[in-house]
DNA sequence: TTGAATGCAAAAAATTTGCATATTG
DNA sequence: CAATATGCAAATTTTTTGCATTCAA
């Protein structure tokens, strides 16, 4: 996939084989922490990586608009490519379960923000706090 | 108010000055890291209060539903009361800058998720990431 | 050739934990 | 009185940085 390096380039970056590994594991991996991605990495062969070249490529590949990351909990991004279509993560505040919607639910809230401000919003693994039925009735 | 006292003790949970102090900071705050906090904890006149003691305070007020946070961005969780009515924030990953929209955009996205899934989501002070007017051009 | 990216090691942040002591209910 | 919270210090965990070197374009 040239497009990658294309895009890189475009910006005055460059296509390395330390970020088409990074690229990769996430193409398998779908969502993970910049550890789990350095793990994935490494399991694929080859020299295991330096966090801080995780790190680095991840925000490369972020501001390119490549890689995308939510917080589905207090201590972890979670990246993932951005073209990789999912669901919505439902965060319990009560009991940190980590729950799904369906993208479909955002929809209009998406056109709703983007008529109102402009802002293109990536609702592609939205991370929502709340509560989870069973919490809810808890906190009464 | 005796209602934090209340909702405290019928979780097992006491009332401790520390913990009025976090409320009343938060209070005047309306939004703050951990570190924000402690700082204007600090200023309300009083002893310092050590970070830990912010940390756990917050965490036991969050899970009594009090307090609520998001992440604007990487590396800071942002505290605030559940319970003040405010705006979604919108963190373009292109240039960082946060901006705001008003929470009516996700009432029938909050509805959605409530139906489809029976997950209460906290819309209130919800963070969406995506790409600001100027960032979605430079992207192409 | 030349600036961007890597590797490594060291520094900074940010958050958590252990435990004795103080406090709330 | 008993159990929960605090305070403090130390330990973790996570992320960032400096810099010499390597490599993509």
């Amino acid at each position: 996939m040239s497009d990658l390096g294309a895009a890189l380039r475009a910006r005055g970056m460059r296509l390395t084989p330390q970020r088409r590994r990074i690229v990769d594991a996430l193409t398998s991996l779908e969502h993970g922490t910049p550890d789990a991605v350095a793990a994935k990495v490494a399991d694929d062969g080859g020299a295991t990586l330096p966090l801080s070249t995780i790190y680095r490529g991840l925000d490369a590949l972020e501001e390119l608009g490549i890689v995308s990351h939510t917080h589905l909990d207090h201590r972890a991004p979670t990246y993932h490519l951005a073209d990789h279509a999912t669901h919505i993560h439902l965060v319990c505040l009560g009991c940190g379960t980590v729950s799904e919607a369906p993208i479909a639910t955002a929809a209009d809230f998406a056109g709703n923000v983007r008529d109102a401000t402009g802002f293109d919003p990536d609702v592609t693994h939205m991370a929502i706090h709340g509560w989870c039925a069973g919490c809810r009735g808890d906190k009464q």
